[in-house]
DNA sequence: TCGGTCTCCGACTAATTCAGTCGGATATAC
DNA sequence: GTATATCCGACTGAATTAGTCGGAGACCGA
């Protein structure tokens, strides 16, 4: 239900944390795993695909680890989302061009599905590390969502109470 | 991946069905299921969740069927997907308040996508099924956010653009 | 040169979730 | 009363996802 995958998660919270390094420092994939109790063997895979995406750089032997391979500012979380979790879909619709939807041609809802997808997928791109981070120190000032959809009682829409601010 | 399941893809195609039917008149889960060559019993168990939420009325009997329990621009389509999938959630932290990320309470990740999470849930929740069908015959007038979040930089995001070939 | 530490990579299994099925109950129109 | 409809929960199989294993190659320091 438009959830990250645990990977994803696993592997923002890898990168925030390269994001903190000096110049010249480096991560290693245990060093990570440990810090955030992540199984070592999982956390060392993410990073590979993270390497080969070339979000970040990996330098072999002792001493070795991870680091970014450009300024955490031009990272956008939609790169890193593609990278390990691969191809990214909305609908099964918007995975191609809608080849693998067999009779659904009079499908109505094809096209503005697409339309949110595009809109979300064009949002997480906006959004770098960079301000992975600095939301941290400063209070963020998000209200979730209070609650799911309710069982037929009131006729209020309930939909999710959570207000915008920005 | 983001994405959606199946179950909701059906259920906003038959949702969007339900929203071209005039006064008065229902369409059979079965009808439905024809209609869009769906499995029979699968569609029916979505309406049964879709009628739970109170997003469609059921009336029994011979020449029952389900109708709109309200305008369809009053459907959001978040109460759509929460109604058929359960808890939405975009990381596995943003399901409850964070009970169940054990050891990583140093994690910095959270608010900023505690964030993301509802800017999606309120982008979801400001698309009615009024403007599903719209959408059908015309070029998409939608104005949700024009902007998610400040790209502070005029950085070009990279988006898909990671090159794993060297 | 040598050995230990690290990244790298693909294939494998286990766990969870999702899709779809089945059987039986109730309500209603004819 | 019967046929057709919703309704509900529990079940199986399929598909993803999470996590594991084993081995190859790179690098550093001794
Ligand atoms: S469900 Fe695939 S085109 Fe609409
Ligand atoms: S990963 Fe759960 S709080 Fe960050």
């Amino acid at each position: 239900m438009l959830s990250l995958s645990k990977k994803t998660d696993y592997g923002l919270l890898a990168l925030s944390h390269l994001t903190k390094l000096k110049e010249g420092e480096a991560a290693s994939a245990r060093e990570l795993a440990i810090e955030f109790a992540i199984p070592t063997e999982l956390l060392a895979k993410i990073m590979q695909r993270l390497a080969r995406a070339d979000i970040v750089r990996s330098i072999s032997g002792p001493s070795g680890g991870y680091r970014l391979s450009r300024p955490a500012k031009e990272i956008s979380i939609a790169s890193v989302i593609s990278a390990i979790e691969g191809t990214p879909a909305f609908t099964q619709c918007t995975k191609s061009d809608g080849t693998d939807c067999d009779q659904l041609t009079r499908c109505t809802i094809r096209k503005p599905l697409a339309h949110i997808h595009a809109k979300i997928l064009q949002m997480l791109s906006l959004i770098t590390l960079a301000e992975f981070d600095e939301s941290d120190s400063t209070t963020y000032p998000v209200v979730l969502m209070s609650q799911a959809a309710k069982p037929r009682t009131t006729t209020v829409m309930p939909l999710y109470g959570h207000k915008n601010e920005d």
